[in-house]
DNA sequence: CATGGATTCAATCAAACGTTTGAATTAATC
DNA sequence: GATTAATTCAAACGTTTGATTGAATCCATG
């Protein structure tokens, strides 16, 4: 049995950099294998399959995060209520501090959101899995720090608040536009110092409408402006 | 030359249902031309490779949208200097409008947002192309309704902001969580509703920094509650 | 040093992929 | 009614996919 631990990591490593480059359908089995110098059979031999190989790499590293999340959570709460502020804070900062990581901790956090985002079932139920414990946990805690808000109002706004996060850790530098989101030079706790101040101010944002005049006038079909 | 028209957009129509729901990697050119009953030579006499067709499904549709939210940006400067949340609302308003068309308007969105997030590289250039204008004009007017910020913190806001927009669109109903999210009862009005108020907040959130205490050590390697 | 389970390897499988081909079919033009 | 161009079609192209096989190799143990 020659190295066998070294064969199953280096699946896992270069699985972690190659499915967040081109996403987990992106890349073949053989392309994987190849770039990890090992033999394609390994790959079945360790894992079963690439769906098998794919659920893994994203395992290895999300539950430390996770749990981490909810041991911050824990320590806020231990002080009293937490403010949105800290509720944010500790749900976004495990995953940034993973990013930051030297070696590899970035790559895993854009497969991260690869997951989220690609259309396969197994990564999405997968994902749901993965995450179900720490959404509902959060999701009451927010509750809790924003009594005023309906239930259903706290879902939806932190529904937008992992939008804004799965967003900004996908798209890090390159965007549609040269000048938009975080630049190479913003450092990780920049970015995550505005991401927290803006989906902070959104969470707090009166529940009530206050409608821009036009805003009922453009999603009805007129006429005069669309075309 | 039996009909031509209808063959050629038969496909669009179906790719654009196909793609949304499965990415554009996710199905094949095959089931794609089975689906829509035509022969698989049909679409590269028309198109030419399946580059060409998810290009051309993606500009038949996102063309007049992005035309649109110029002239509504255009219509709200005319009367002085838009307001943040008419800025939003000439921006999303549009974008929702589409995607409540009975047709087929919301598969449209999601393919949209799917052009956004696959790692394709035609895709992604493809996407560029078509939102380099709107997004350049949205970012200068954005600029000058948030004079107190930097260009550089108007460009990272804007971009908190598509993320919220591409994540609802993508998920519109089913997330990790049962309740997280828009529900199926939701309209589309009350979701844009909802978007506008909190990106507003976010984009008009203070831009100093107000951290909370435990911020920066949540970030720090701390052993006492990170594991 | 022999045994045996663990691991690696080259070779191969059927299925699916995007693309191409050349003949058949359709509809307009002369 | 023959000619021509546009369109459709079944069939096949070569390549790549995930998966499997069975022999070879390794190493800890007896």
């Amino acid at each position: 049995m020659p190295n066998a631990r070294e064969t199953k990591e280096l699946i896992l490593d270069t699985a972690e950099k190659l499915f967040s480059e081109k996403g987990v359908d992106g890349v073949s089995l053989r392309s994987l294998t190849a770039a990890a110098g090992v033999n394609i059979a390994a790959a079945h031999y360790h894992f079963g399959s690439k769906e098998e190989v794919a659920k893994a790499v994203f395992a290895r590293r999300i539950r430390p995060v996770n749990r981490e999340r909810i041991q911050l959570l824990d320590t806020y709460q231990e002080h009293g209520q937490p403010s949105v502020e800290e509720l944010l804070t500790a749900f976004f900062a495990p995953a940034l501090r993973l990013a930051r990581e030297p070696q590899r901790g970035y790559d895993f956090m854009r497969l991260c959101a690869r997951f989220y985002s690609e259309p396969a079932e197994y990564l999405e139920s997968t994902f749901r899995e993965e995450f179900s414990q720490v959404l509902s946990r959060f999701h009451e805690a927010f509750q809790r720090a924003l009594p005023e808000l309906g239930e259903e109002e706290v879902g939806l706004r932190l529904h937008f608040a992992i939008g804004v996060m799965v967003h900004t850790l996908l798209n890090p530098t390159r965007t549609c536009l040269p000048r938009l989101g975080p630049q190479a030079s913003d450092s990780d706790k920049a970015t995550l110092d505005a991401m927290v101040r803006f989906v902070a101010a959104g969470m707090r944002s009166a529940p009530a409408a206050q409608f821009p005049a036009g805003a009922v006038a453009a999603l009805s079909a007129h006429a005069e402006v669309a075309q």
